[in-house]
DNA sequence: TGTAAAACAGGACAGTTGACCTGTTTGGAG
DNA sequence: CTCCAAACAGGTCAACTGTCCTGTTTTACA
């Protein structure tokens, strides 16, 4: 795993660095999170550091390029492809994310959403990263999803629109979780949109 | 409305501050709001400040309590208890929030959401108000829906499910529409349940 | 009117924050 | 080996944060 470097080792430290701050980011925020604790959590010093990420805004750049973009790759695309429909590839997710949240005992939230509702007005290059992150979640739902082009594009056959209504059902679902402290909110939300999806 | 005081008017300045608190928390975040910003921008001194809320987390308390929950009862209890059918009822809602971002302008996000993502894992206290708002938005919703008893509680029948499902999709999708600064993203997620919700 | 509490003024305070700066060491190219 | 840039060490620094403290004015009430 994650070798110690002993002489130089930019690259792992560097990574070791977005690791930490991912994991602070998702638990406490961005702007709760100091580069002062991860220094001293990591031992690294402020040299090191800063040669790395100059701005905090750039190690938060590459947190979410990173590490958040991945993580919505190996939670839900990967998954998603791998699945034989679009139906029970969104079942597994959402169960998965559900057994892992009352395994954990604590509910931290998407790591996306939420930066994205933390730093989406404070800094538009942050935003736009993901933005992209979002508008890909969405199109890799859509594509796995039945297209009926025919139909009215508000209509039964707008993949995309449903694609959305899935993101939104798990943010969402996740953000009352967050709050309750408990998987329930997420988990009734999923299964009740799932009933609607089957009688559909 | 805001009457100025030339003598003291505690409940004035209070209420002052914590409109202005309940702006800025619902803008910048709670961590991104100092007493400071604050104090500076009403003129209030740091004697008064500290008499209405001796404590940044007073002030919180204050603006989840006293703002934070009547912008729910506002924008939702209120509309949906005055409203024919509870569809016209979340209906109109979605709009006239949509429509509200649309002439805005900037997308702030919903102003309980922020704060549930901000503060859930900080402080236990602010996260179980915040969790008592979300739990009378859902079953205010539900009140409305449809109940069907005898079927299977997580069968189309479970109006306190379908409820969550609602309150999921308006938070995510709002979510989603402050990353994009685009109503978008929450107009396509309404729209989409909407007709899943009539197809049932 | 007398008096005590509430309401407010203004500033001090210690602790943190993010950024930066000057040196030293390491590693790769020639 | 030479040399220079990258990688890192360790500390400084000014700005800012939330809280608290001492004094003054206003208000409620007897």
């Amino acid at each position: 795993m994650g070798r110690r470097a002993q002489r130089n080792d930019p690259d792992g430290l560097r990574n070791a660095i977005i690791d930490q701050a991912f994991e602070a980011f998702t638990v406490h925020g961005f702007g709760s999170t100091s580069i002062g604790d991860l220094k001293a959590a990591m031992g690294v010093s402020g040299g090191a550091f800063s040669h790395h990420f100059p701005t905090k805004k750039a190690l938060g750049l590459a947190v979410i390029r990173e590490r958040v973009a991945a993580s919505i790759e190996a939670t839900w695309i990967d998954p998603l492809r791998r699945a034989p429909s679009a139906i029970s590839g969104l079942d597994a997710v959402f169960l998965s994310v559900i057994d892992e949240l009352d395994a954990n005992g604590k509910v931290s939230g998407c790591p996306l959403g939420n930066l994205a509702v933390e730093l989406s007005r404070q800094d538009d290059d942050l935003r736009l990263e993901m933005d992209a992150i979002y508008a890909r979640w969405r199109a890799v739902i859509a594509e796995r999803l039945p297209h009926r082009a025919s139909e009215d594009p508000a209509g039964p056959g707008d993949a995309d629109g449903l694609a959305t209504l899935v993101v939104a059902t798990f943010t969402g679902g996740i953000t009352m979780a967050k709050a309750s402290q408990t998987s329930e909110p997420l988990r009734r939300s999923w299964q009740r949109l799932r009933s609607l999806l089957a009688a559909s």
